[in-house]
RNA sequence: GGAGGGAUGGCCGAGCGGUCAAAGGCAGCAGACUGUAAAUCUGCCGACGUACGUCUACGUAGGUUCGAAUCCUGCUCCCUCCA
């Protein structure tokens, strides 16, 4: 079945966008979706405290879902996170203690709520843990019940297991269990909430068709698997890092201006896909988007990063990210620190009245040891107020902070307002 | 259980008694050119003292030596082959 012939809007759209990679049944799954709406589920283990933009097409994903009728369900791995999916992974994961995953958890939350719109309704998102339907089930239960239905043979043959021991890496026996929980996670969401899909990565593929296997073997239901291709960045790199870390959704740990910086600055070549995959603005729109030459794609990538930024921090948020890039890009005043990411500048840093410009770099975070901030310096790099910072050893009276945070940068594009502490 | 090989900076990977803070590559940062892009070119890329310097580092604990990432011993972990 090719992707033009669809007939539900959420498939056509989701298609023509570039989402799909794989399903177990395109034809029935597509008659499905015109007929009623579907519950669809994707699981999120906790193992960061923040989503990143990697995470992204999955709630789009959802968010799609939403907007052509459909009820998405939000899966967190309150008992997965616990077992490590080894999914896409040449090591273990790094096991987290329970009171980091209830935090992560907890934290996560308030990301879907930006994208989502949650209550009782009937196309209402709605957050799950599976913990609760793990945490009482004994070893010898969870054997008797479902073990019957997964071989060995058959597990041996997944991706993530034959990739593990093609690489003679190892994949301890706890691993080996991560699939058997996600499918009967899709069994109970099948039981408790009618849920019919679930959406993932590409990696999760293994996974996803173990969990319709089961559904079909308890229930006699069928139950359907459709998959994300893998979003990988013009330069054949997974999306999402940059100056750094990780580009994380939450606010907390990463600043929307840098956010917004991050969009802004992608790769030509990704601009209109991006535009497709993370935007709700209509196909047809962005392919009409002038780009012809050189500089017309500006136009357009700041499209990407204020829409984006829109459904990730809000208006109010985009709003003063629109005054930090008019000065500091726009060139209208260069010492503006308005809507510039906030750091702070320790008291302890401050020597009889003065601060020195290796303390306020790092303060920054533009430079990790007074070595790196002095090499910054020599390189021509560092500014303050706009004004590049040539001795490696100045001096800075406390009246530098009378006026309120200072603007601090490091090279053209990465600027801070550094306020003292209080 | 036996035999052999290995563990080097964020990663990959050279070094195999002094000239080693450790080649080279990747990643990262800054500069130039541009369009806040890509490609390219230049510089930087352990910490502290602004260069020379000092300290900490080559799995871990000791030892040999004027001197060790380099040699020896114990330990830990990994790999390969045999059983």
């Amino acid at each position: 079945m090719t992707e033009h012939s669809f007939k539900s809007p959420f498939l056509k759209d989701v298609a023509e966008r570039g989402y799909i990679h794989q399903c177990t049944d395109f034809e029935a799954l597509d008659n499905a979706l015109q007929k009623e709406p579907v519950t669809a589920y994707i699981g999120f283990d906790a193992t960061a405290p923040s989503l990143h933009v990697g995470n992204l097409i999955q709630i789009m994903w959802l968010r799609k879902l939403q907007q052509y009728g459909h009820k998405p369900l939000i899966i967190m791995g309150g008992a997965t996170t616990r077992i490590g999916d080894p999914s896409g992974r040449d090591e273990s994961r790094q096991l987290l203690s329970d009171e980091k995953i209830e935090e992560n958890m907890r934290n996560l939350q308030k990301v879907f709520e930006k994208f989502l719109t949650f209550g009782d309704g009937p196309t209402d998102a709605k957050i799950l843990n599976n913990y609760d339907w793990f945490k009482d089930i004994s070893y010898i239960d969870l054997l008797r019940t479902y073990g019957p239905h997964f071989t060995i043979n058959r597990m041996l043959t997944m991706d993530s297991v034959r990739q593990r021991l093609d690489r003679e890496q190892p994949l301890t026996f706890l691993e080996f269990n991560y699939t058997i929980l996600q499918s009967v996670d899709f069994l109970e969401l099948y039981r408790r909430e009618k849920c019919t899909l679930q959406l993932g990565g590409s990696e999760q593929w293994g996974n996803i068709i173990n969990g319709a296997d089961l559904v079909r073997r308890f229930t006699g239901a069928q139950a359907f698997g459709l998959t994300s291709t893998l979003i990988t960045t013009a330069d054949g790199k997974k999306m999402g890092k940059s100056m750094g870390g990780a580009v994380w959704l939450d606010e907390d740990f990463l600043p929307p201006f840098d956010f917004w910086q991050y969009w802004r600055n992608v790769d030509d070549r990704d601009v209109i896909r991006f535009l497709k995959l993370f935007t709700d603005i209509p196909v047809a729109e962005i392919e009409a988007l002038p780009m012809a030459e050189g500089a017309d794609i500006n136009a357009a990538k700041t499209l990407l990063a204020d829409t984006i930024t829109q459904s990730t921090h809000g208006e109010d948020v985009l709003a003063e990210i629109h005054v930090a890039v008019l000065a500091n890009f726009q060139g209208t005043s260069g010492d503006s620190v308005d809507g510039l990411p906030e750091k702070t500048l320790p008291r302890g840093m401050i020597q009889e009245g003065q601060v020195h410009v290796t303390d306020i770099f790092m303060a920054s975070g533009f430079a990790s040891s007074k070595g790196e901030a002095r090499r910054l310096i020599k390189g021509g790099g560092a500014r303050i107020q706009g004004e590049t910072v040539q001795d490696t050893e100045a001096l800075y009276p406390m009246s530098l902070f009378a006026e309120g945070p200072v603007k601090v940068s490091s090279g053209k594009k990465r600027h801070v307002a550094l306020k003292l502490e209080d």
